[in-house]
DNA sequence: CCACGCCTTTACGTTAGCGTCAAACAACTG
DNA sequence: CAGTTGTTTGACGCTAACGTAAAGGCGTGG
């Protein structure tokens, strides 16, 4: 347990998760200097593993959800608290994004239902047009 | 049926609005100038009714939401489409809205999840200590 | 009358999140 | 060996969404 196999360990270059996900390279090194993600390097070149590739899989998700880069970089934070954090303040954090996310979800049920009842409203119209 | 109660009409400053939502009068402004409200004036000073502070609440939705203030738009004329409108483009980009939002909604419930796991393992570690 | 508070417009400043060259090096390919 | 492809680090550009003065109009109260 916990040991590492380097062979399930691949490597990606910047252009492949780039394809992957469809962003820019630029955007990716932009991730790196805001310390989002921090690849290794090989020469200069940099070279991205599995972990690498999860935290953006996350980053984006962050995005879709409208967070700033600066709200997913705490909310990756969460993640590695994994060992040597205070607990409490842990589940303290963890809470808190909690309470945001359960407004968001709220309000993203209000708007869904709004828009059912638009077009339950303009189905009305055409059939008693 | 459709007619409007002059008395329920109620008016609102900027200021009004502004203290009851906790943003900027210049936040209010910059909204009508992209044309997301339009209150009517009386000389130069804007006058605000149910309608506009109606949108006011879906402007801050959205904004919580994540969306920018180009999105809001094409939402908030979502619902003035009420008449004179092509019925099947509205369904249309109402639907287009709605896969946006389950999409977000996905995303949403599955950080949810993994920050319930994240507290969950936060608090066993605590336990086996 | 004059200060005070609230309103207006105009305009420049700021932060985030990249896009878009530019210049340079590394590896492969014909 | 020249050319193509992929990488790097700057550095400047750009849009969105306001913040922040600056300068002035309108009404009210002392």
């Amino acid at each position: 347990m916990n040991r590492i196999d380097p062979e399930t360990a691949e490597l990606y270059s910047i252009a492949d998760l780039a394809r992957e996900f469809g962003i820019s390279t630029r955007a990716i090194r932009f991730y790196e200097s805001k310390g989002l993600i921090s690849p290794e390097r090989l020469g200069a070149t940099r070279v991205f593993r599995r972990r690498d590739r999860a935290r953006l899989i996350l980053i984006l998700r962050g995005k879709r959800l409208g967070f700033s880069l600066r709200d997913i970089s705490d909310y990756l934070a969460l993640y590695d608290a994994d060992r040597g954090q205070q607990v409490n303040l842990l589940t303290e954090k963890v809470d808190e994004r909690l309470q945001l996310l359960e407004q968001q979800l709220a309000d993203l049920q209000t708007t869904i239902a709004e828009l059912h009842e638009i077009r339950k409203l303009a189905r009305e119209r055409v059939v008693s047009s």
